[in-house]
DNA sequence: CGCCATAGCTAGGATTACTACCTATCCTCT
DNA sequence: AGAGGATAGGTAGTAATCCTAGCTATGGCG
């Protein structure tokens, strides 16, 4: 059944603009930070993390440039200006949702049932 | 574009199973609890709830019964052991993940790029 | 009477993250 | 020397999820 397969559940890419506030990364170093910077939880097949990126790509939140390091060709991306604005809104838009989830979830919040 | 649409991001089952813990209730009234407990961010169109109900409900979680009530047929749900079990985990689940999302969003986690 | 709230439903589309697979280089261990 | 792992990039196809848009039907209010 797979159930929670899904573990980003839509936040994936906040999360990937947010490995790049602290400079350039490329690809792999990113999918690396992700797993890194989350005690393991968040690390992902290339599947997921290079199809990401390339839709943040077209859509205009980063951009990446191509270089070759030890024969091994990278592809760095940074945040553009848009990006940046997105991020901010979206960290905005977390902690909002983050509250309102966690509320629903205590104890009791629920009125008697009808 | 219609970027942020999906607004619930794939916690909608915990949410639904958090309404029932205060005992049964009928699908419209889950989805006015959903609504009035997170101050209409919540605000779910049926398309997306009835759909949920009917998952969580082959999935074992809940149980639907239906009846009468003023002329209009209602179908009450409430929590089965399983789908009881299954909500203190999820719950587990959540404030792992939003630890981890909100720890990550944080201005600097990121260490220098290499 | 018309309209809204209540109460239920489905079909189809868009998006997302996943599995599974591929190429290629460099490094380490046997 | 060869095998395998880590590094680095990628794609195709699938499953799941939430949405839009539409439908039926009753009760009550202006």
């Amino acid at each position: 059944m797979k159930a929670d397969a899904q573990a980003l559940k839509g936040h994936l890419d906040v999360l990937l603009l947010a490995t790049l506030t602290a400079g350039p990364r490329h690809g792999y170093a990113i999918k690396e930070a992700l797993r890194d910077g989350s005690n393991g939880r968040f690390d992902l097949p290339t599947g997921t993390v290079y199809p990401a990126l390339h839709r943040l790509d077209r859509a205009g939140l980063i951009t990446g440039s191509w270089s070759v390091v030890d024969g091994r060709r990278r592809r760095t991306y940074q945040l553009t200006a848009a990006g940046r604005r997105k991020l901010a809104g979206e960290r905005a838009g977390w902690h909002e949702f983050a509250r309102a989830v966690t509320a629903l979830l205590e104890p009791d919040p629920w009125p008697t049932t009808r």
